[in-house]
RNA sequence: GCGCCUGUAGCUCAGCUGGAUAGAGCAACGGACUUCUAAUCCGUAGGCCAGGGGUUCGAAUCCCUUCAGGCGCGCCA
């Protein structure tokens, strides 16, 4: 990999013996202005350890660096050492190195095969999947392809919201208000409804709420018509689910959602009896977290039926046992946090050394016009709705502009779909999303179909080049300000995916993949690739555009989205 | 009350572990399609980086504090 910062870290380190190449790497910077070099080192921190005015040391060391192929010259600018880089080799070898590579620059091997559990979607059983689901699923969707690009193993899990006490007003609705006929024709439109109803009626007729419970405790002792009830729904459930994740093309390694733990508590429990963990406080137990400065983490109800903190303990514990992973994420709402700080020190306490392994991936809320969304009253804006509004746009955009476009409805579909993923995935993680129909179903400027559109104009200009390009190009012939921006934007790509997997935040794909995008574009808007004279100059120009191809390919495919070669 | 998160252009957001003149997109206005796809590009305008202290050669960035908004705080997940 051509990294120029590393170069130049190495350089430097030959002169300044204090510092180790890791340390001059963190210091080396980018100028914001690309007129004053392409890397510079402020000196200002030298200053204390040298002892020396920072203008003095970079003036020192601009004579007496060693020369480099990589640099051309190195300039000393009030405090900061500039280097300006020889682009003929910089974009030499950096071309050649994406055309080499393919669809493998910019993955590593840091990762060494490492394996990585992902928690993500989870959906609830029953409930219908609104736009508030898909920020979990998108985010644990590009970890998951992030993390496998950085040389890791993932496993991606769908821990279905399949237990709980809402199943029991589920059947208690369905049995007052529901019939066969309608569930089978409505599906999950009519499971909601009348679990909307349910909530209506409750708040006037509290003994619903006993009727429920009695039910979910049938559930819980094996009771048949309970549990066939609880498996229909299922199933009604995980088809629609299936067709969402279908049209997200997102797929899972495994579905084991919270029922599958049902019988691995009762271990769990005695584990922590035994390791003297658990306290009693009104007939629950809990384990105490007070010196930690957390409320107590419950385990058992009063009751004696489990908590969502013992299911994720046991189900922690038995993925660690099944999957030995490095690390297990969990991407969920900010919400949660402190529900997993508790739990993770209860991992601690029980004497796990891994417990350090389990992160938690939080996202901010989405919400409509200021107002959360809520199954129960019925105020959700279902994620299907939103994915085929965006489709149908698409498809009418499609027929106004290139109506002869082979296979339209799958291009619209990978069109309209990125649009909502991209903009889902586009501000940082933690920051809470208002949704707004008119930007999800904004196509122009920072959006998913923007990149895709890009990507689609370099694939236009390579076919009526028959796809010709190869490595015989000379890049000394490659010198506008448009295509050297572009070849450097190029260069970052390997390190921008570290980064986002460092830091576990898509985000920083899907704003690299903008400025790929408007570099290509201003360099394609200033400057022929296929009409110009100079045969060597086409082909650098061609060599860049399939660069860019490649490299916006590989980055769309990273957060979710196709790259159609035609729209 | 305690804890966590957020506050940057009219709107949505970038701004890396502190570095040179705070950047994009949307919306607005003005330009560019007989030429490789105008879902594009160029230009104009728009800022007390919530307020106040502090640390530093240097702060949108770190620390303290105030304000505003969001979320959480033992038997929901």
């Amino acid at each position: 990999m051509l990294n120029i910062k590393n170069i130049i870290a190495h350089m430097i380190a030959e002169k300044v013996d204090t510092l180790t190449v890791d340390e001059l790497m963190d210091i080396l910077e980018y100028p914001p202005n690309p007129d004053l070099g392409d890397v510079a080192l402020p000196c200002f921190k030298l200053s204390r350890i040298l002892k020396k005015s920072p203008v003095d040391i970079a003036n020192e060391l601009a004579e007496t660096l060693p020369k480099s192929e990589y640099i051309d010259r190195i300039e000393s600018t009030s405090g900061y050492l500039n280097f300006f880089v020889n682009r003929d080799i910089f974009i030499k070898e950096t071309i050649d190195e994406i055309l080499n590579k393919r669809a493998a620059y910019g993955s590593t091997n840091i990762g060494n095969g490492g394996n990585i559990v992902i928690d993500y979607s989870a959906p609830n059983i029953a409930k219908p999947f609104h736009i508030g689901h898909l920020r979990s699923t998108s985010i644990g969707n590009a970890l998951y392809n992030i993390f496998e690009f950085t040389g890791y193993n993932c496993v991606g899990v769908n821990h279905l919201g399949d237990w709980g006490t809402q199943f029991g007003k589920l059947i208690v609705a369905y049995k007052r208000w529901g019939s066969k006929e309608r569930v089978e024709k409505y599906q999950i439109k009519e499971l909601m409804d009348i679990y909307v109803k349910y909530h209506e009626e409750a708040e006037k007729d509290p003994s619903l709420d006993d009727e429920a419970r009695a039910w979910f405790t049938k559930m819980e002792r094996g009771d048949t018509e309970a549990l066939e009830l609880w498996q229909w729904f299922k199933d009604i459930s995980l088809k629609e689910f299936s067709r969402i994740y279908d049209l997200l093309d997102i797929k899972f390694d495994s579905y084991a959602g919270e029922s599958f733990y049902n019988d691995k508590m009762d271990a769990i429990v005695d584990e922590l009896k035994e390791k003297d963990l658990l306290i009693e406080s009104e007939g629950a137990l809990m384990v105490d977290l007070d010196e930690y400065n957390m409320p107590p983490c419950l385990i058992l109800k009063r009751d004696g039926s489990t908590l969502y903190a013992t299911r994720d303990i046991t189900a922690a514990i038995y993925r660690k046992n099944t999957y030995d992973f490095d690390k297990c994420i969990y991407v969920t709402s900010a919400g949660q946090s402190l529900h997993f700080k508790q739990w993770f020190k209860v991992i601690e306490l029980m004497g796990y050394d891994w417990a350090d392994r389990l992160v938690h991936v939080p996202f901010g809320t989405i919400s409509i016009g200021g107002e959360k969304m809520a199954t129960r009253a019925g105020k959700v804006i279902l994620l299907e709705d939103v994915l085929n509004e965006a489709i149908e746009k698409t498809l009418s955009i499609i027929e106004e502009k290139n109506p002869d476009l082979e296979d339209k409805e799958e291009i619209a579909r990978q069109i309209g779909v990125g649009a909502v993923i991209f903009s889902d995935l586009s501000n940082n993680r933690i920051k809470d999303i208002s949704f707004s129909w008119e930007e999800i179903l904004n196509f122009d400027g920072e959006t998913g179909p923007y990149v895709q559109y890009t990507h689609a104009r370099a694939c236009s200009v390579l076919s009526k080049a028959d796809n010709k390009v190869d490595f015989s190009f000379d890049s000394s012939l490659i010198t506008t300000k448009e295509e050297y921006n572009l070849a450097k934007r190029l260069s970052l790509f390997p390190a921008t995916v570290i980064e986002a997997m460092e830091d576990l935040e898509p985000s920083i794909i899907t704003r690299y993949l903008v400025d790929l995008a408007q570099d290509f574009n201003r360099f394609y808007h200033n400057h022929s690739i296929l009409n110009v004279e100079d045969e060597n100059i086409r082909k650098g120009r061609l060599a860049l555009t399939q660069a860019t191809k490649i490299t916006l390919e590989n980055g769309l495919k990273l957060i979710g989205l196709k790259a159609p070669e035609r729209v």
